[in-house]
DNA sequence: TCCATACTTGCCATATTTGACAAGTCAAGA
DNA sequence: TCTTGACTTGTCAAATATGGCAAGTATGGA
């Protein structure tokens, strides 16, 4: 489920031709692209703030992400 | 943002006839009516494995409850 | 081959969620 | 009023997310 959430992420982030790089520089608050890395591999259980932070860099709405 | 996604919570399983401690019931990993009413008054920013575990006890896709 | 870019992963310190329990609030009804 | 059920809030310990940095992998191009 973690693992379908990350990849629902990559999917937009690469449909909208982003980097991680890039997806961190439209972030406001602080956000590291080791972060980035690890909840689009599954490998973190993010917390809903985080996810909203990306929804809003992906400029999509936050339940797009949670479409599993 | 973490309030309007619990009151997101508390609209669906008021709307399911379920209080805290019914929805707690459904949930197979444990959980606490502590934490659903942190949730659902939005004091903590709560992680997707825990909103999905209680999007599956209100039998609604997560992506339902993260509708902001 | 060498280099650059993109991404992954390990480690650390800090902050915060979570589960647990206890105590408190609030409203409805006997 | 008293009781009961539903919910909220405080505190604590343990687990873990996050930010940060460094090092490693992978791919494509000069």
């Amino acid at each position: 489920m973690l693992k379908a959430l990350g990849e629902n992420i990559k999917k937009i982030r690469l449909e909208k031709g982003l980097t991680q790089v890039d997806l961190v520089g439209k972030i406001e608050a602080r956000i590291d692209t080791t972060n980035i890395s690890r909840i689009e591999k599954g490998r973190t259980n993010a917390t809903i703030h985080t996810l909203y932070r990306i929804s809003e860099a992906l400029e999509v709405p936050l339940s797009d992400i949670c479409k599993l």
